[in-house]
DNA sequence: TACGATTGCGAACACGCGTTCTTTCACAAC
DNA sequence: GTTGTGAAAGAACGCGTGTTCGCAATCGTA
């Protein structure tokens, strides 16, 4: 990439930042002093030919950056999650609040998160405190053995974070919690809700 | 907030996220079934009045949200903290990555802040672990005592995560592992570089 | 040297697009 | 009734802006 590419690039992004809409070719010929726009229309076409942006013909600042998207995501905030109480479901419009996920967080199958706040301490030792943020990702298929889950026992009307672990036919849920028993149920009597796929936490200043 | 206003803002919102740039007076016409462009030109102006929205005048596509910015902020990812190695400072040029911080994890005073990746496990049993993403704020007066901070002891070329307790003239830091000791200096042998704000964690899927 | 490819420049062209003017209609106030 | 105001519509008007064409400078290569 030329030298004055890149601070093409750079300038659009900017831009992008203050504004959020995009510059103009002029805007752009005036910000990175070149002295004529058929020369910022050139380089854009090359930009756009190495796939660093998208340019829509014919439309007034229609450039797309398609590289440098910081890609965050909304995950809705169903709830909190507490020993014991129904966990609640990711349903539209159920929830008030949105979490907003940096993409550092952001697993590859993004699809259909939802966050949960912790309440309680059942996984203390799993580094998930009360007041956490847990995102997790619905179960389509079984966990693997070790991953903390979003458990329901609907037998016993009881829910919380778990480590997973399938055991032939019976399903051990581990607390990570000295203070807390193992549970064992049959593999029938347990549903997971979701596994946790990030956590987030902001400390008391 | 009249219903076509509202569908003007809603469509103005969705053709932002499609593509990143802003509709035309036009197209947001033609998306809301309007049959005027003065109808559009009014109603934004009222949006623009009533603070939904900011429009620069005579410039294409000019449209900015101001209600919905999900206000997140970008902190610089300076390195890595680890026991015995030099804390990274928050230099700007010196780093290579940001992270993007949810306004969740935000606090009130959010100037300055950096963020650094934790390597170790001396921390354990304050829910923070190897891999986990802590994120700073320089230290400006004297932190309170149980705060967790990335402490620098010049003598021993030593850093770490600790819990800092102030007690007469003396610094006692306290980590969070029982496999590991506390260290008591003298006040003037230590230095706090940050304390820690927010704790983010991408589970391995 | 000759020649093509790359990069840059300037100017004109033509359409995109914000703005404005005039009307119309409904509704409330006097 | 008249007057005023908010909302909407249609049609121009004119600047904003992407596009294109001709031409020059540089550079690598035969």
């Amino acid at each position: 990439m030329t030298e004055r590419q890149r601070k093409i690039l750079d300038f659009i992004r900017d831009y992008h930042a203050d504004h959020s809409y995009m510059p103009s070719i002029r805007e752009i010929q005036l910000g990175c002093g070149i002295s004529s726009t058929s020369v910022v229309d050139y380089n854009l076409r090359l930009l756009e030919r190495d796939g660093h942006l998208k340019r829509s013909p014919d439309i007034s600042r229609a450039i797309e950056l398609v590289g440098a998207a910081p890609e965050t995501l909304s995950v809705p905030l169903c709830g909190a999650i507490a020993a014991g109480e129904p966990i609640p479901a990711p349903e539209p419009g159920a929830y008030h609040e949105d979490v907003t996920l940096p993409p550092e967080l952001t697993p590859r199958d993004s699809r259909d998160l939802y966050a949960l706040r912790v309440k309680g301490d059942s996984m203390i030792d799993a580094f998930v405190t009360d007041g956490d943020i847990v995102v997790l990702r619905p179960v389509r298929d079984v966990p693997r053995n070790g991953e903390m889950v979003a458990a329901w026992l609907p037998l016993e009307d009881s829910a919380t974070l778990k480590h997973f672990h399938l055991e032939g036919d019976s399903v051990r849920l581990m607390p990570a919690n000295p203070a807390m028993e193992p549970i064992v149920v049959p593999a029938g009597q347990v549903e997971v809700h979701g596994k946790v796929v990030a956590v987030m936490r902001r400390v008391a200043a």
